[in-house]
DNA sequence: ACTCATGCAACTATATCAGTTACGAGATTC
DNA sequence: GAATCTCGTAACTGATATAGTTGCATGAGT
């Protein structure tokens, strides 16, 4: 798939799930309303568990749930979960020294890490309540 | 490599380039300095001709030069030039209609376009030329 | 003619990611 | 306590993207 698929899958399910926040799902539901598999399913499910968003439980009448009233929840609180960090800040500080490289590779990484923000703050201003919400 | 290395690749160069703009350079030189290879450099460098901001030539005393001064190459011409979009607008537009997958999708999608409009004119505000004299 | 340089096609190598299989651990039901 | 359900995780496969590489054709200049 995509690169992005992730962050589809998750904020998918948490929209479903701010539906009907009591009732568990499993896996298995989830994946297949999402159209791939169990396991994709409790990866990316298992990072937002780690950030607190989700709680995950075995056995009988297990599966997920909100960890969280759905309307304390932000897109940027499942952007951030991911740590899929979009502004791909170039990772190589360049051995050999270019002084050039150096000036070039130090703006851009501002103005990267300066939209990043931007794009949480924006983010940030939404929760999964209210997308599902204006969907009518 | 990364995902940046044509970006950073084609701002090294131009960088370089801004220094001297008259005398061309070969793929050869341009990729030994930059630690690549020659062929990898005219694939980058090809997509800053197409966009007109270079100019290569055959031959002997060929190679590739600026098509126009440093001072009116902005970063936001190098990086749309190389059309690597930056937002990851997911791609599918989901074959099976669920709504909720819809508005969610729709909201990110237009978060991520203004964010790429945001990047792009920031990028826009610096030339290739200020940042490598910034650089002392 | 010869040499130098780009243009381009085809292939390889590598990294990332979704998908899949398999199995273990914990929780519930009987 | 056995059976069943579910998550947790490791290991493997397959697809895709991209850098790197080789080879050759084309055009420019000597």
């Amino acid at each position: 798939m995509k690169r992005n698929s992730r962050l589809s899958l998750a904020l998918h399910t948490l929209g479903h799930m701010a539906g009907t926040p009591t009732e568990p799902r499993t896996s298995a539901e989830i994946a297949e309303h999402a159209g791939t598999n169990p396991v994709v399913v409790r990866r990316v499910l298992g990072k937002l568990r780690e950030a607190g968003l989700l709680i995950s439980e075995k056995g009988h009448a297990g599966g997920w749930r909100l960890a969280r009233d759905a309307n304390q929840i932000t897109l940027a609180d499942v952007y951030l979960a991911l740590d899929e960090r979009l502004v791909a800040s170039e990772p190589t500080p360049e051995p050999h020294d270019c002084s050039i490289e150096h000036a070039l590779h130090r703006r851009v990484a501002d103005v990267m890490q300066d939209v990043e923000q931007s794009l949480i703050a924006r983010l940030a201003q939404t929760t999964i309540l209210e997308v599902c919400k204006s969907d009518h």
